[in-house]
DNA sequence: TTGTAAGCGTTATCAG
DNA sequence: CTGATAACGCTTACAA
């Protein structure tokens, strides 16, 4: 008969959550909070996870609440109404985003969220689910194509906020297994966003100070793209006088024909939105109670901004 | 005494929405749907607009549910449960998502929803506050800059399935006015997204028909740059032997120095998105009741891809 | 097995 | 003007 009628309890969640009080029990509301920077938000890197995340929320019937936008300046003090009140499932991170750890205690902290799930993507996270990539794998794939062309110097540059530590083990443990100094073979340079000619100045003064290292390793290829402008400004050219690698296939180093030149290792960003929000929803499901943690591979891609180094 | 405790009824939402359903009244729960296509997130278009409306709905603290993903395919037949609730205050909604005048009809009949307010973005909706840009304006600059360089004619190609009249119909005044055959001087030619090689052949053939055509305008920068890359591949070199144009200002069209080529008509899309959101909350507020809409100027921006037609 | 009543936290109403 | 009361729709404990 409720069936005839249309009749469906769950389009009156305002009275069964009032009743849930009682009993302690917790309704689930089928709606999802993502946290992140609308900094992240201005590149690919996060719309490919998006897309990742859509497909099986919508597919779930969850919807997503996204407008979380932290600055990078001060930490999370208050969480948003809709999350104190209770009204949200569970929540997907994001690593890259300032401030994590004060959001997830903040999280637990509130009562409105307590212990319910949390989903972190690309980094693990203490006392969350985690959905990451190989980034040691892909350190090392990456080192192994440079070794082979006959590098033996590489300069790691990358956001000094950033701590892509998995990316350069792997770099490093190919170093070793070639019987070079890990140190001396991946130097790390760091730069700074909020001064790009200091950055810039860095890279060249590098560049000049270690002859023999003929290879530029961008932690992602956002921050390589970037290099590769600058390089190109001071008249290296790539890949004849110095080899440049990225991280992650999200954008395009355009050669002159329009073509993609960047040597990189793709991340499979959208399964890791689509994992991501699976495991969250079956945490909310109850299907699994226990944090755990999913690595999905990663793959080398070779074009054409590597090539053996310069003869000396 | 309440404020000592820390009591604050918004906490309790649930009750008052319960209550509230006796007397009718609304009950706000500061948060608002938006509604687009996974199609659209790919490009920087979609997220500078949600880099504005992140950053109004933050401060206005309201959340942003975001999981709508339509497929162009099916029109929507069903609104997510938290909006058929009655739990979402208002909508945002996109130009060029699919089947937008179908979602509108399903919210308006949709008793959790009904006269909530709804904003559009970039186009204009029957009942509803809108925030555009000056279309017309945009292309009639655009159409004056390739007459002054001496064009005479220009292809207009768009995707079929937008329609991008506004912008067409300001080039065509700006011919008018040069006392040109408006349709002889600006040929649309629809281009098909799920064909590319008959979108090819289709443009190479009106250059080869119309010789005294050595302009073309992409109906935006993405497809301004897939043409791009297809006149390389046939050795048209722009701007030399084809000028090219965009709209939006999203892409870049990158010169062997890596710097951006493509000149475009920049739209405010940041600033679009800000006043969507803001015309939303203050619908939602009640400091509005009657739809509004607002038209935000657009500018050309001159660059390397527009130069005049080669001698006949 | 079926039926009844109480109560979740709020607010409108009505009596005092 | 103040203060008590009932009802919003649901779930559950308990009685029949």
């Amino acid at each position: 008969v409720a069936r005839e009628l249309g009749y469906d309890p769950e389009q009156a969640l305002a009275a069964r959550r009032l009743r849930y009080r009682r009993s302690e029990r917790q309704v689930v509301n089928r709606l999802v909070g993502l946290y992140f920077s609308l900094r992240q938000a201005r590149g690919p890197y996060f719309y490919q996870l998006l897309e990742g995340l859509g497909e099986v929320l919508d597919g779930a019937e969850f919807a997503l609440l996204s407008n979380w936008a932290p600055s990078a300046k001060a930490p999370p003090v208050r969480l948003p109404a809709i999350v104190s009140r209770g009204e949200v499932d569970g929540v997907l991170t994001l690593s890259g985003v300032p401030h994590i750890d004060q959001l997830v205690a903040l999280l637990r902290r509130d009562p409105g969220f307590g212990d319910r799930p949390i989903v972190s993507m690309m980094e693990p996270e203490e006392g969350c689910s985690a959905v990451l990539t190989a980034d040691s794998a892909g350190g090392y794939a990456l080192m192994q194509h440079l070794l082979g062309l006959g590098h033996r110097q590489v300069l790691y540059v990358d956001f000094h906020t950033w701590q892509n530590g998995q990316r350069v083990e792997g770099c490093r443990r190919a170093c070793r297994e070639h019987g070079l100094d890990p140190l001396q073979a991946v130097r790390a340079l760091p730069y700074y966003t909020e001064d790009e000619r200091r950055s810039r100045a860095s890279l060249l003064h590098s560049l000049a100070q270690y002859p023999r290292c003929r290879a530029i390793f961008g932690g992602n290829d956002m921050t390589a793209c970037l290099l590769a402008a600058w390089l190109r400004e001071a008249g290296v050219q790539i890949p004849q006088d110095c080899s440049l690698i990225g991280f992650d296939d999200t954008h395009t180093l355009a050669a002159p024909t329009g073509a993609n030149l960047l040597t990189t290792v793709r991340q499979p960003l959208i399964e890791v939105g689509r994992r991501a929000a699976a495991l969250l929803v079956q945490h909310i499901r109850g299907e699994i109670t226990e944090p755990r943690t999913i690595e999905l591979p990663v793959e080398l891609v070779v074009r054409g901004s590597t090539a053996p180094p310069p003869p000396a």
